[in-house]
DNA sequence: ATTGATCACACCTTGC
DNA sequence: GCAAGGTGTGATCAAT
């Protein structure tokens, strides 16, 4: 059977530690959201409109890294006209 | 049309701003485990024992028992499997 | 460009063909799968056990074997986990 | 400890048996891809090309089922007008 | 029922 | 050509 040297049982017991605060920093932000929409609640909140308003915001915020991305590549494609008059125009076209 | 006075409306953004923030928390916890792994990964680790580990750890007693014994009990009502082709394939693997 | 001669285009409608035959058995196999386990489950079954049942008479003996040695040797560097955080957490609920 | 009774163990035994039966299904058919493949290679023809038709054609076939759904929707939606001159007139438009 | 994470498997690619 | 590591896909699982 395989054993651990002392070396690669400290590391062992590092990443367990690691992993297990990281969970329950997860968990902490977890519980935290709940008790956000528990409260809302309270207040009157219609918490499913809630939750769906901060979906759509993610999606958007995606939706416009993407597209950023895009427009990103397409720089990067015309870098080496990008001082140029014509490069300029160029960009403007594939930005628009 | 239902409207929100000023009131609500500042709620609204408040609760909204407190749930985006946790999020970006939970994920950047969730990123961290990954990351760990990863490393761990890098210094020879076998990730899938970790993550045995930490489940283990994690996992509530009693569930996990519950769990065992179910499983342990159809593997008793198959008879210890003598007579299905997998096990007999499995006892020759076993006694080759 | 390439072109087939009509000897090789009959060969290669014929691979198309048994390729095409075969992904539909093996995803007529897949969806008998589901439906046991759907079935199992409208009897009464945890179906969650019959499929670690299931993998558990699949896995090669062998390798079962090896990462329970895997796992069981870093439980060992661990020291039996009782000086990490939620090794504390698990003994007390184990000992309430 | 949970035990079953009888019956259920016949019912278990069935269900294990019928799962590995279809699983054993499933590995064959993946096995003659693999053998159909590797003799294709052996005949000189470019097995990522191959894999790539059978993909797409795939794709294809989930679009045009994906297409004949919409259709047939609209022809539910048609439904009572179907068989007036007007009806087969829209019928006509929707599906064209 | 929907989503995100994990897992298993087949595939591809790189280095030898 | 093969063995090994990375990638991608489909299924399962957990949490919501």
């Amino acid at each position: 059977m395989s054993e651990l040297g002392g070396n690669s049982r400290e590391q062992l017991k590092s990443i367990i530690e690691r992993v297990e605060r990281l969970e329950e920093e997860k968990k902490a932000a977890q519980d935290g959201i709940s008790d956000v929409y528990a409260e809302a609640k309270g207040n009157g909140f219609d918490v499913k409109a809630l939750r769906a308003i901060v979906k759509r915001r993610k999606q958007d915020a995606e939706k416009l890294k993407e597209h950023e991305e895009i427009v990103e590549s397409y720089m990067h494609a015309l870098g080496m006209l990008a001082d140029l008059p014509l490069g300029q125009a160029a960009i403007q076209r594939a930005t628009a």
